[in-house]
DNA sequence: TGGGCACGCGTAAGCGCTTACATCCCAATG
DNA sequence: CATTGGGATGTAAGCGCTTACGCGTGCCCA
């Protein structure tokens, strides 16, 4: 613990040890140009035995690069955040990038934003609209490589397809007869959001019918709870509610049960995001099942490009697959009862 | 996008544009010594002028810190890593520091590793039993300040009560006349399910009871999946399974239910983590709820208190809270069947 | 046998900051 | 009026590494 070695070795000793002068060592240890074998096997071995660890801030100094990127997230609720970065993790470090993160839900960017920005070669950003002024965004893009995930707006964003699924998940629950259908979530609180809410309302165009406005509700259980609870107190209810993502669907399905309510039979309920939790509600949640991690994948990928290659990142639109289950009416190979033995696995038909 | 500047400016420019000296465009910048107010706006304007952003690795190299922590963790699948990211960012970030992740579940660390303790002041680490050498530890904290996560050998780890609490939950199932139980997952695994299972066994040896040996599976949903059709098709299957997390818990629980199973009345299960999930299975999943943010948040802290202060990081175990739902056999306010209303939240008592 | 050419390695010039120390100037003091 | 002290600023020495450049070998080929 506090044996800690006051001033840890550094290339000189190391080249001393060895023999040789430090920008041998350093060839040696980063593996470019040729260094003779028996020389190279002296500075391994004097590293080793010093326990010789460069020092990260000299060499990013000296290369003028940081070996490293950033991701900036507006918080890490959810399974959605956690997978994302996974991807992204994955991907750097396949890469050969260390991973800065900065979650900014409520706090004031300013600088936390600029101390990252200062420590990586390239960044992605997820923010939510208006966290970012685009002064700033236009500030940072000068910076150095930035890489905008979910931004609908922005040229080079990445993100997956939102519109033709919402399309289509509405007009499957036109399907089911159902014609008094809600969206719930806010189309101000996200690009996604709002371009969900696009295909919900192309699907009644296309039927010649006027959707209803959105429902302007947040991303966590408690908004759907809440809005679930409104529902509940109506003369006319909803036939069919398609939810901004998992959690709120969860929470609305469960309180509308509480509240007597049959899902699928009373009402529709469709999720975004297919969550773990998706699958173990009664009836199980029918959602659309993006590549999260695939996302975060393609965004450290894509710096790890323009870095290396100077390249501007594309943009890019990942496909979705609607993932039905119960909810939304369909039949489910699922026991109402479990007293009655219902074996086989969950039927998850996919478009 | 590529009006990207090919030098941004440094911190010579500034000075010079402020008609200054370098020394006095660093003391501004970060608040250090006396400068006269009428210097200090020349400078904060050329720099505003500039866009002038230092260099992280100039400043990282120079004042011989990174302002940065890591954190290492065994993969990211499930809502605890995240929780623990979000506490640790948090915290780091109250603290100014900004935070390097690293997530090494199957691949080679060495590397990767080498590279993070490199750019960090301090590193907290979780990792499995044996992913981890102890020399490569040792190792580590000859470098710099470690913080271990639930790693019940060492001594400065935090992590969250388990025993105890296993002890209590197990006891519960026998309160509910429960005595053919069993453990689901593996102690080998990691130093939590290891405790967890003493305390399972601490239960048995207070009745007199020998423990059956724990069933050593997994912690993901596969795991539970694939233990549960064993238990299915056995003569005498267990009136009781106390599993190492709720992943497992839920999984076995729905595979179980499409067997034809009642839980709470055939069989009580119990999980870990108390994970969303726990909240929406039918009946809702007992769990022990631990401080996962908060343990995430102490990691950032201590490691903060150690940079700063020097004074070596104690171990910390943070407490637990048993929510009692349905799968134990507890009366749950629920809709067993849904057409009947039942209003009112969830019941969850908590110990 | 000599010129050229790789190859292997050392020399040294930075990279952009922080900070100890020196310096300057002016107000306060005897 | 000379002295002194201290606040404001400049000077310069690093921090530990990368890398352009160049020198000295040994070897091949003419």
């Amino acid at each position: 613990m506090s044996d800690r070695t006051p001033r840890p070795a550094t290339i000189y000793a190391v080249a001393e040890r060895a023999g040789v002068s430090i920008a041998t060592v350093s060839r040696v240890l980063q593996g470019t140009n040729h260094v003779a074998s028996a020389t190279r096997d002296r500075v391994l071995d004097a590293a080793r035995q010093l326990d010789y660890l460069p020092r990260g801030s000299a060499r990013a100094l000296a290369a003028k690069k940081h070996e490293a990127v950033g991701l900036m997230l507006p918080g890490l609720s959810g399974p959605y955040f956690a997978d994302l970065l996974v991807g992204f993790e994955t991907a750097a470090a396949e890469c050969g990038l260390s991973v800065a993160l900065l979650m900014t839900d409520e706090r004031g960017l300013s600088s936390p934003l600029r101390q990252l920005v200062a420590r990586v070669d390239g960044l992605a950003v997820m923010a939510r609209p208006g966290q970012l002024a685009p002064d700033d965004l236009a500030s940072l893009g000068r910076w150095l490589p930035l890489v905008r995930l979910a931004a609908s707006d922005h040229p080079a964003t990445i993100h997956a397809e939102n519109t033709a699924s919402a399309r289509e998940l509405t007009e499957h629950l036109f399907g089911h007869g159902r014609r008094r259908l809600e969206f719930v979530g806010d189309p101000e609180l996200a690009p996604d959001a709002a371009e969900r809410y696009a295909g919900f309302a192309a699907a009644h165009a296309g039927l010649g019918l006027v959707p209803a406005p959105a429902v302007p509700v947040g991303f966590a259980e408690a908004d759907g709870r809440r809005y679930a609870r409104q529902v509940l107190s109506r003369a006319e209810p909803p036939d069919g509610l398609v939810c901004v993502n998992d959690e709120v669907a969860v929470a609305l399905l469960d309180e509308l049960q509480r509240g007597g309510v049959v899902i699928g039979r009373d009402v529709a309920v469709t999720g975004w995001d297919d969550i773990m939790t998706a699958r173990y509600t009664r009836p199980g949640l029918t959602s659309v099942s993006q590549p999260v991690r695939e996302l975060g994948r393609l965004a450290a990928t894509a710096l790890h490009d323009v870095i290396a290659g100077g390249s501007t990142p594309g943009p890019a639109v990942l496909p979705t697959r609607i993932v039905i289950r119960g909810s939304c009416g369909c039949p489910e190979a699922l026991p109402p009862d479990a007293t009655e033995p219902q074996p086989g696995p969950t039927k998850e038909e996919t478009k």
